[in-house]
DNA sequence: TTGCAATTTAGACTCATTCTAATTCCTAGG
DNA sequence: CCTAGGAATTAGAATGAGTCTAAATTGCAA
């Protein structure tokens, strides 16, 4: 799935900003990412780089996400020390990781709560992020629609 | 500082609900941990022990620290990815890193804050633990007491 | 005292990530 | 159109936290 005109130009605008290029494989691995907006891993992002994008390098999939980290247009996800993934959802959020599919859900962050969170450091404390992540399971879906 | 016979007694029944038994190498770190309540890498941990135990193994220390976090008696802190950092303090509480020093700090949570937040989930998700962390700079201590 | 299971240990190994040094790509100036 | 120079890409080597392995040790229970 090819970038839109603007999913480009903000890539673009996101990368200038940072004083860095937007390349042939900054694009495409920006829209691997925007095409299935799970949590993938480098390794993950890089095979599905891939497929689009012939003898694309791993070492290059690293740098492309650094560069999005940098220019903020992509969010880094850790638990544990697992892998990095990478989620382009830029709203605030938390994450909640399945323990037993190891699927990574967004879930929604309210301002207030944020707010709140924010009130309870002493005043010398300065955030400039805070980072919330469940962990547990996902109760079977009610044996559904039919 | 030896432990004293409350911690130690503290330390034989959660290893021993965990099926593990207390032995010279796990309660010496242990009270290494609780002797300096920062947050100690294992690296850290593992110089601080061969103070008061001649020729403990780095692998010890791995073996020892995770068989606390096993029993329950000690949280893992991980930023990003780098190296993980150990925690005594077991009530419900976020992490503050300064960005400056790399010193970590403990704050306290209140319940209805943690009730907020699980309130965020969907239904279907059954949290067993939430962590929060914040990441930021501390203000120059104002000019102090005087 | 003996035997056994848990623990400790040194060192090899793993594997995500970073680094290095050599190419390739763009672009602005000529 | 041509060329120089900086940025980006690349393959592969290097790093380093953490894990695994297999052998030695320990401590307890019979």
């Amino acid at each position: 799935m090819p970038l839109s005109a603007n999913q480009r130009e903000h890539l673009k605008e996101s990368l200038n900003r940072a004083g860095l290029k937007p390349t042939r494989q900054r694009e495409h691995v920006f829209s691997v990412l925007l095409g299935k907006r799970d949590h993938p891993t480098v390794e993950e992002v890089w095979q599905r780089s891939r497929a689009g994008f012939e003898g694309i390098s791993l070492a290059t999939v690293y740098n492309c996400l650094e560069s999005f980290v940098r220019s903020g247009v992509v969010r880094q996800v850790n638990y544990e020390r697992e892998p990095t993934r990478y989620c382009p959802n830029l709203a605030p959020h938390a994450h909640f990781k399945d323990a037993a599919t190891g699927r990574v859900y967004d879930i929604d962050l309210p301002q207030p709560v944020l707010d709140t969170l924010r009130s309870l450091l002493p005043g010398e404390f300065e955030p400039e992020a805070i980072e919330i992540s469940f962990h547990g399971s996902r109760r079977g879906k009610s044996r559904a629609t039919r």
